[in-house]
DNA sequence: AGCACGCCGACT
DNA sequence: GTCGGCGTGCTC
């Protein structure tokens, strides 16, 4: 029987493959191909090809076309996107198709631009440059200068604007040949020799290394400056070796992506490497994603869609700051990039190294029960460095001006007089976090969600952080007409202002989404910084990460204590991992750091794990409690969420949902529906149930069973819904 | 999700 | 009399 019926995955939310008549055509499967769709033509790929179909065949359309120049997408890819779309419930084809570069999800062929290098042939070797007439000076110089090295198109482009014309003369008299290139990699440069490795980093090294092709789970935990990433160059550089094994390195979503594509390949030119990431344009992410499916880029590193490149020949998976929130995709199917990382090891039978500071529980609860095989390094590999001097500032007893202490008004002037820089962490972008009416008590808040209106002084406008609506600031409360309203509680901008009053010669610098709008701004201050431009900066999270200032001897914490008492259960976990990160932007090379903490709660037992740099103390007491209040990782949780114009509406669909997942729970929790944290966000109320389970299989059984009732229920097409499996937040 | 069909309100 | 609102239904 021929096999001329395609199976079809579309990039539609109906959770089915489509047939098709293979009209002809040579398909293979993993092959992308236009079909007709309804009323329009949709790219698709071919996940099965199959002598029958449970469609009548008189109704089966023909495809189109076939893309059969691409290499087709290999089924473990398939399998391990099949494995994702189920277990996160989301529809396996637009898992598939969101999972591709969007070129390649185009109906038109995704043609990515080929580079070429020129050179002479013999025959052009041979030829005379007074063979070119003296007026075609373009063709003179273009051949002078092949004559000399083969050229590659941008060096061309040096000589002339209209080289392409000059080179098609040569070519069509035999005199030039052109060979195509890989962009992308840099000529293999001499490779930095490696540094030597403690005796912790070398068992960490060979602990890995020898569990080359098999399955095997490391936490590498380390704390900031503890050597990781050589650890990680090292370990890439025995999976590598001797073999064309590839590795995929995956990486949070910040910008620090370069900085360690950098090092990489300054370490490893021997190693092709490409990089995944959101900044990236689309044709060379085109590019990139094709250089790692057909195995001719060894290293692989990217954010976290970059965990379903298809990569052939897989020897090692990384991920580096394993703990990182960014891993999760908080929209369309919202997996988790390192525990698809964990499947895909295991299915590919390679090692899999998570490294960080601060592991997130789940991690530390699977390295303590065995699990995972634990790496640890305790010294600070980086030379002199010492640990910083950790101290909270108690604001119920110390008096404080403008939310800033004396105890760290002191601190910085002391750094000032020496020379050295401080880093103020502040956690509030704008001014002030309200603005209050003294007579009324009124608060400005967002029309649109659940929050209040931050106040941009220097703007003159009040911004919503969570919908981005702006107004300008209202001079009169509208609630009782008074015209006495002042903001209240301390932002950055506000916090600048201070400073700027106290320290009027100090150069203070403030980093925060609003002032590093422009694409190079981060870049500049912090190059600023490194070149002793800067006395005071003053930031949010954006600066607790990665980069290293020799000089900064003093970070001071504001305002942490609304995170301590947080409703959010993960909310101390983080903070915790943000402390330390900060504390680690303290006192490198010989200069020891200081960091000072203004809190209300200076005995909790946070901030004495903190002042030890004791993670795995603070995360034994964490997962007491965890397990007390049977959070994760005790127990495994889904969410159903809906979001609509009209609470009832939500209510109506979450109540049906309650209803059906109460019948088959038995080893399921079903909660009631309730409001979300943000009960309203742009606009939209919002509302889940949570379901909870001890075991990941009769979730997983319960959820599957619910989704196909909830997708065919007329309720759910009247609103916003979506199922959020293992979720980080409520 | 798209995209059409289909049946009721205020306008050139 | 039409333009167009968004409810409902289908896509191999």
């Amino acid at each position: 029987m021929p096999k001329n019926i395609l199976k079809v995955a579309l990039d539609v939310p109906l959770d089915r493959l489509f047939d098709y008549l293979d009209g002809g055509f040579s398909v293979q499967v993993g092959q992308r191909v236009v079909v007709p769709f309804g009323r329009r033509n949709v790219v698709g790929v071919v996940i099965e090809k199959s002598d029958s179909s449970e469609f009548a065949l008189e109704k089966l359309k023909t495809i189109i076309q076939v893309f059969d120049d691409e290499l087709p997408i290999d089924p473990s890819t398939f399998s391990l996107l099949k494995f994702c779309a189920d277990y996160y419930q989301y529809p396996f084809g637009q898992a598939l198709l969101a999972s591709l570069p969007k070129r390649l999800r185009q109906t038109e062929p995704a043609v990515s631009r080929k580079q070429y290098l020129y050179s002479l042939t013999p025959e052009g070797m041979g030829a005379d440059i007074d063979l070119i007439p003296a007026r075609q000076s373009v063709q003179r110089k273009v051949f002078a200068a092949l004559q000399q090295s083969t050229l590659s198109e941008s060096a061309l482009k040096e000589i002339s604007a209209s080289w392409r014309q000059a080179i098609e003369a040569f070519r069509m008299q035999g005199w030039v040949h052109a060979e195509q290139v890989l962009a992308g990699f840099k000529s293999a440069m001499e490779a930095a020799p490696p540094p030597p490795l403690n005796d912790e980093q070398q068992v960490a090294v060979n602990a890995v290394t020898e569990a080359a092709n098999t399955f095997k789970p490391f936490l590498l935990h380390g704390i900031t400056g503890s050597g990781k990433t050589e650890v990680y160059m090292q370990i890439l550089q025995q999976a590598l070796a001797d073999n064309d094994g590839q590795a995929l390195v995956l990486v949070p979503e910040i910008n620090l992506t370069p900085q360690l594509e950098a090092r990489f390949r300054n370490r490893l030119p021997h190693l092709p490497l490409v990089s995944l990431h959101s900044n990236l344009g689309e044709s060379e992410r085109l590019k990139n994603w094709r250089l790692a499916q057909s195995g001719q880029a060894r290293i692989i590193i990217g954010t976290r869609l970059a965990v379903f490149t298809p990569i052939p020949n897989l020897k090692i998976v990384m991920v580096d700051e394993e703990h990182d929130g960014s891993y999760k995709q908080q929209d369309s199917m919202r997996y988790h990039a390192r525990d698809v990382a964990m499947v895909r090891a295991q299915r590919s039978k390679v090692p899999i190294v998570m490294g960080s500071a601060t592991p997130a529980l789940e991690a530390w609860h699977n390295a303590q029960s065995g699990k995972y095989t634990l790496l640890s390094l305790h010294s600070r590999a980086v030379a002199q460095s010492a640990l910083p001097n950790i101290r909270c500032i108690d604001t119920t007893k110390q008096e404080s001006t403008n939310g800033l202490t004396q105890v760290l008004v002191h601190a910085m002037r002391e750094r000032l007089a020496k020379g050295e820089q401080s880093l103020l962490f502040i956690n509030r972008r704008g001014y002030s976090p309200v603005l209050l009416c003294s007579a009324c008590h009124w608060i400005a808040p967002c029309m649109r969600c659940s929050s209040r209106l931050v106040v941009h002084l220097k703007q003159g406008r009040l911004r919503c952080h969570h919908c981005g609506h702006e107004q300008k600031i209202v001079r009169q409360c509208p609630s009782c007409g008074n015209a006495d309203l002042h903001p209240t509680g301390h932002g950055t901008q506000r916090l600048e202002e201070t400073l700027k009053a106290l320290f009027p010669t100090a150069r203070i610098q403030r980093v925060d989404r609003d002032s590093t709008s422009r694409k190079e701004a981060l870049n500049d201050i912090l190059t600023a910084v490194h070149d002793n431009e800067i006395d005071i900066l003053i930031g949010t999270q954006m600066l607790a990460k990665g980069h290293d200032f020799p000089n900064l001897t003093l970070v001071g914490v504001i305002d942490t204590d609304s995170a301590l008492f947080s409703p959010d259960f993960r909310a101390a976990e983080r903070l915790f991992a943000q402390l330390m990160q900060v504390s680690g932007r303290a006192g490198r090379a010989e200069k020891p750091g200081e960091v000072l903490i203004q809190t209300a709660f200076p005995s909790h037992h946070l901030f004495n794990a903190l002042r030890t740099q004791d993670y795995p103390a603070y995360a034994q007491t964490l997962l007491q409690e965890r397990e007390m209040a049977q959070f994760p990782p005790y127990c495994y949780l889904a969410l159903i969420k809906a979001e609509s114009t009209q609470y009832r509406e939500v209510e109506q669909f979450l109540n049906f949902a309650f209803e059906l997942a109460r019948q088959r729970s038995d080893q399921v929790l079903t909660y009631d529906p309730m409001r979300a944290q943000m009960e309203k966000l742009k606009g939209m109320e919002r509302g889940h149930i949570l379901m909870q389970a001890t075991q990941r299989g009769a979730l997983q059984k319960l959820l599957a069973a619910l989704t196909p009732q909830l997708r065919a229920s007329k309720l759910a097409a009247k609103l916003r819904w979506n199922i959020d499996v293992d979720p980080m937040e409520f």
